[in-house]
DNA sequence: CATATTTATGACCAATTGGTAATTAATAAT
DNA sequence: ATTATTAATTACCAATTGGTCATAAATATG
């Protein structure tokens, strides 16, 4: 294995990169839906034929688990990162949910929040990823929020995992809210104003 | 117009009624979505042919958006009573969070929620409807709100259309969070949880 | 009873769906 | 150069999709 992921191997050699495919499957999905998307959108957003899509991903659903993982690793890297950028707690903590806010409304929702609503009542394998997720999101605030309370900054006197819970349900909230609104700007202050009224 | 809805008219007479069936259609949306949807499903879950869905209310998305509108009257009817119990807005506001709580928790999640989420970006007419319906709902809290702050009830500072925002938010989050899990316990105290950070 | 009108039913339709299989092309190993 | 192996492309498939239409049935009117 080297760093370019491009191991020679006997055959002939694929024309496409499978993370520039993930992409663009992972895009489809994620503004058209699971059942809103057929195969013919998936070609002509890739570019591959789906011959060769069912040979390197296999059929629709497991397509949509890979692209969903895809998507759960990326912005989790994308967004975890504001939340060391500071020295205390709460201004981390500030800084992650500000930046999630603005990954939320330019993406114009969270794949996680689409798949939850549509999939998740039916689908056992997308719900069990999404609890998953769920469960190290949430401890990753329960953290944050725990320590930012024994600085002081948070006042309020609650369990660290129910405010946590508090902020999980908020988040979710806002993925489905800016679905509908053009003008978001109400929105934006929405985890700010929580966070707040914990001073 | 009599009180029945039974006017005899000429023709042949309907051999259902309306209402039921679209109590039977909207529960359908409602938990399969409107892509996850087959007319067959409607045909099945309502006992009638296609021709006589298409005849009655039009087509797919006609239907769709009457089943909706349907859920949007019945689910507000049964929710708002609980904002006129007592005499405190507070104790109002929290049995009407309690309520709406306890209803999206039994009936697994929210068709409005649903639908944002689905169709609302890619659908004019859902979208406006959805607006309407968030407008009227938003300023429902604001005077809850209002009242409760001059009350002394809600001592934080903050403007009511900004705290009925936070809650319009987490309400819609509850909605979705719902549909991933089968134990509810966490999550049925988010709503008085942000509710109590406000005293 | 005859007629107009409305509804229910089932046949019918073109297009699309997800999915498969056969063929051709490109590479590495021998 | 031949062969084995993998990928790309195309043709193909049964089933389902949303939607229409012709026909039969049920009622009110005359």
């Amino acid at each position: 294995m080297n760093s370019t992921n491009q191991q020679k191997s006997v055959g002939r050699p694929r024309e496409f990169e499978e993370d520039r495919v993930l992409d663009a499957v992972m895009n489809t999905f994620w503004n058209q839906g699971y059942e809103g998307t057929s195969l013919k959108d998936l070609c002509s957003a890739t570019g591959l034929h789906k011959g060769s899509l069912y040979q390197a991903f296999g059929d629709k659903h497991q397509l949509f688990l890979k692209s969903l993982k895809y998507y759960m690793e990326q912005s989790f890297k994308e967004v975890a990162a504001s939340a060391y950028l500071h020295d205390s707690p709460m201004a981390n903590l500030r800084s992650l949910l500000n930046e999630i806010t603005t990954k939320c409304i330019e993406g114009e929702g969270c794949m996680v929040v689409n798949a939850l609503v549509e999939m998740a009542p039916h689908d056992q394998e997308v719900k069990q990823m999404i609890d998953q997720s769920y469960a190290m999101k949430q401890r990753f605030l329960t953290d944050l929020i725990d320590r930012a309370q024994r600085d002081g900054e948070i006042t309020i006197k609650q369990e660290p995992d129910r405010l946590a819970a508090v902020l999980m349900v908020t988040l979710a909230g806002l993925a489905a809210t800016v679905k509908g609104f053009s003008n978001t700007d109400h929105i934006s202050y929405v985890l700010e104003d929580v966070l707040s009224s914990w001073a």
